[in-house]
RNA sequence: GUGGGUGUAGCUCAGUUGGUUAGAGCGCCAGGUUGUGGCCCUGGAGGCCGAGGGUUCGAGCCCCUUCACUCACCCCA
């Protein structure tokens, strides 16, 4: 029978590469927490409404990515493409706005998009993801964005770039996009054929087009920051003000555009040029109309994604991640087997990672190059010679010395085993 | 959805103008050591050469089809 393939685009996170998602997650909760966030677990399926309404009609996560399927009973369900709407909807929906002034949330977990896969982009994929409710000043958007850019470096990124754009408001950026369609059209022959569809569906893409022409096009077409309304361009200000204080580098890209409709005032991105063409790790912006579109209260709000996979791809090499465990006992026999059972166990219960042979006919040498391969330094031999002195010996690995204990001395034999070396 | 690349052992890959029994390294198993890992030596297991069809006396190699993977476009984390 042929075996059943894993579906396109999902990938099976095997036991080397989870260790290292272990050690990003345990660092995220970490950083959340000493930023005053907590947690929030929406579900991985909403109403499809939701999406529609949040990510907008238009855009290409709505109209050919999303899985979406109609359930038994004919409700119309979408797997989440990402996070926010979730979220919103949760805090919504729960009255959070109503417990406290200003929300503080994460949640990490997997999206689904049904795009063609390549290098940095799955259909099942997983983001890191903080909103914040309910501050309108820019002081939290200097926040999270200083917050996020020390995060990844806290996991060991190097040579990323922060850049910050600010794409106005329903007041101001209607202007700016009439005036950069006029723009646009008068030099629609120069443009690719794809910068020419764009003109109607998202002239502000043509901005960031890769084209070589494209490019050269637009270097005088109308830039969103000499657009900004007194509001818009007074926040921008102050947002460039904290991060200036606080003292990092970062530069301004006013030709950088957020691929999602809620993006409102200030948009960030962070790249890197290992990752291949998907250079984003992290991606984030303010949204303050969208709680009140999705039937929330007039809520500003704020937040960011952070792509998992693309930033563990980016993780250096490091021992952190080592998952070892610290001690292997390798008894001799079934004898041997039945004597160290409960030893072994009770190790585990001490808080010691241990880890054993179950076949009780394999050979010493076995063992031990089970041991070794297991990563374990402190190795526990019980065999005849042992058994017959009720004595346990333990071998330490990287030296190579070993040392005699009596199989009833519990105590010591924990301690020494806790201790890690001989 | 569109375009390019690649499919040979568990993994990374050789494989001559089409020629007999398809190879290497790594990994795995066993032995060299009756109870001592790594290094070294010896041996072993492991392949429908992605699948289907065609050309040919003969196909891993040539042709067609198809599937999978991969990179890029679109778009995005």
């Amino acid at each position: 029978m042929d075996p059943i393939k894993l579906v396109k685009g999902f990938k099976d996170l095997l036991p080397e590469e989870s260790a290292k998602w272990w050690f990003v997650e345990l660092r995220a909760r970490k950083f959340f927490k000493n930023f005053g966030f907590s947690e929030i677990r929406p579900p991985i399926m909403e109403r499809t409404e939701l999406f529609q309404r949040g990510i907008g009609e238009g855009t290409d996560v709505v109209e050919k990515e999303m899985y979406t399927f109609t359930d038994r009973s004919g409700e119309n369900l979408t797997l989440r493409p990402e996070a926010t709407a979730g979220v919103i909807r949760a805090y919504i929906e729960n009255g959070l706005f109503t417990r406290e002034a200003v929300s503080k949330l994460y949640t990490i977990g997997p999206m689904f998009r049904r795009e063609r896969p390549q290098k940095g982009r799955f259909r099942q994929f997983h983001q890191i993801n903080a909103e914040v409710f309910g501050v309108a000043a820019p002081i939290i958007d200097a926040e999270i964005i200083i917050m996020v850019n020390e995060f990844l470096r806290d996991v060991g990124l190097e040579s990323l770039s922060l850049e910050i754009n600010s794409l106005g408001c329903s007041e101001c950026r209607p202007s700016f996009k009439q005036e950069l369609i006029a723009f646009l059209e008068a030099k629609k022959e120069t443009l690719c054929p794809d910068c020419q569809r764009r003109i109607g569906i998202n002239p502000l893409r043509v901005l960031d087009c890769k084209v070589r022409t494209c490019q050269e096009a637009t270097v005088q077409a109308p830039l969103v920051t000499s657009f900004l309304c007194t509001g818009c361009h007074a926040h921008f200000d102050e947002l460039q003000k904290y991060i200036n204080r606080f003292g990092i580098t970062y530069s301004i890209n006013p030709k950088m555009v957020r691929g999602l409709d809620y993006y409102t005032k200030t948009a960030f991105e962070i790249t890197t040029t290992h990752l291949g063409a998907q250079n984003a790790v992290c991606g984030g912006g303010r949204y303050d109309e969208l709680v009140k579109q999705l039937g929330g209260p007039d809520v500003p709000g704020i937040g960011f994604a952070i792509g998992f996979e693309r930033l563990v791809s980016l993780l250096p090499m490091s021992n952190l991640y080592d998952n070892s465990p610290t001690l292997f006992v390798a008894p001799l026999g079934a004898t041997a087997h039945e004597k160290t059972f409960a030893l072994l166990n009770s190790l585990r219960l001490s808080g010691l990672s241990c880890v054993s042979e179950y076949n009780a006919n394999v050979s010493l040498k076995t063992m031990l190059k089970r041991a070794d391969r297991s990563g374990a330094r402190l190795v526990i031999i019980v065999g005849e010679d042992e058994l017959l002195k009720e004595e346990i010996t333990i071998k330490d690995m990287q030296t190579g010395k070993q040392k005699s204990f009596l199989l009833s001395d519990w105590g010591k034999i924990i301690a020494t085993a806790k201790q890690g070396e001989l």
